[in-house]
DNA sequence: AATTTTGAGGAACGATCGTTCTTGACTGAT
DNA sequence: ATCAGTCAAGAACGATCGTTCCTCAAAATT
């Protein structure tokens, strides 16, 4: 029963995360989907709804795909250095964008935003035994440094005096 | 000779701050800066010739009156506590902004907001008598804490554990 | 008082925004 | 072979974007 798709809607929501993870959203236009996504105007809309669907499909694509793996791997850490060097390694640009630039006027993407930091702050409180609100420090810390584009040696040398604290 | 203005130029750029602080470039208009600014469209153009050219007075403005004395500040901190609290009672939206939204974008821009960073880097590391690459780390991590809204405590629940390294 | 200069006021510009509509091509079922 | 349903293609919608133009009012100079 009808025609079937051009377009992989995996693989379109994968490609929006990458275009919505380099720029802000309001610097996302339409056409710029349209023609980085290989997806028509018509279906964009059919599949996602709007652009802000298409946003929140990445958005939690990204929590799933990036996210929530980091968040696991985060679990078996041994030291607040491996904490680090996992957050700094992954690839955060949406979660951090959603943030800053879309969580103040959406709220559904706040609380999306919210809930997986919250995933990893208690990630790291169990892997390494300490308070969640330290964790929360970790993890805002690590961020801090993601927003600094992780000049690689920066963390470095902040963990190396954390953990001298020992665990 | 002439008219004179109905509106402080001072307090517009002030203003400005407060509102390119709050919002992404893009989701500030020049008609959200016209009502809110008190200052008719001709003359905002006439003043700062283009919506960017008055997002870099309220930038730079806000570097001069903000983030400059704080580094000031910072270079008399005794401990990263003390760093990590005067960091996050300042006001650096627009700073934070700048950096993840307009910075990639604007050039002119990522080289005053990473003047600034790079102030308070030296800044930080001449007060606690540590590496450059440490008080980046430091500055690095207390943005993060700006970022996630600074929940007051977890702040503290990192530079206690920090600081008892000595100083 | 006349002239000149500058800002205020507001309409209006072309461009682009997110979204929708119209048309035609393709596919599975009758 | 016909029909019904889905997608592709692209024009076009009204709204809003940043910016400019035109006209009038106010103040300094002659």
């Amino acid at each position: 029963m009808g025609r079937q798709r051009t377009f992989d809607e995996d693989e379109v929501v994968r490609a929006a995360v990458g275009l919505f993870g380099g720029r802000a959203y309001d610097g996302v236009s339409v056409d710029d989907l349209v023609t980085h996504l290989g997806v028509h105007r018509n279906s964009l809309y059919k599949t996602f709804g709007s652009k802000r669907g298409l946003y929140l499909a990445a958005l939690r694509r990204h929590l799933g795909d990036d996210v929530r793996p980091l968040a696991e791997a985060l679990a078996a850490a041994p030291d607040a250095a491996t904490v680090l060097r996992l957050v700094t390694a992954a690839d955060l640009g949406l979660l951090l964008l959603a943030v800053v630039d879309r969580a103040p006027a959406d709220e559904e993407v706040a609380a999306e935003v919210a809930a997986a930091l919250a995933g990893i702050d208690q990630a790291i409180a169990d892997a390494l035994h300490i308070p969640t609100a330290l964790a929360a420090g970790l993890t805002a810390a690590a961020l801090g440094i993601v927003l600094r584009g992780n000049p690689d040696g920066v963390g470095a040398a902040l963990t190396q005096r954390f953990d001298r604290q020992g665990k």
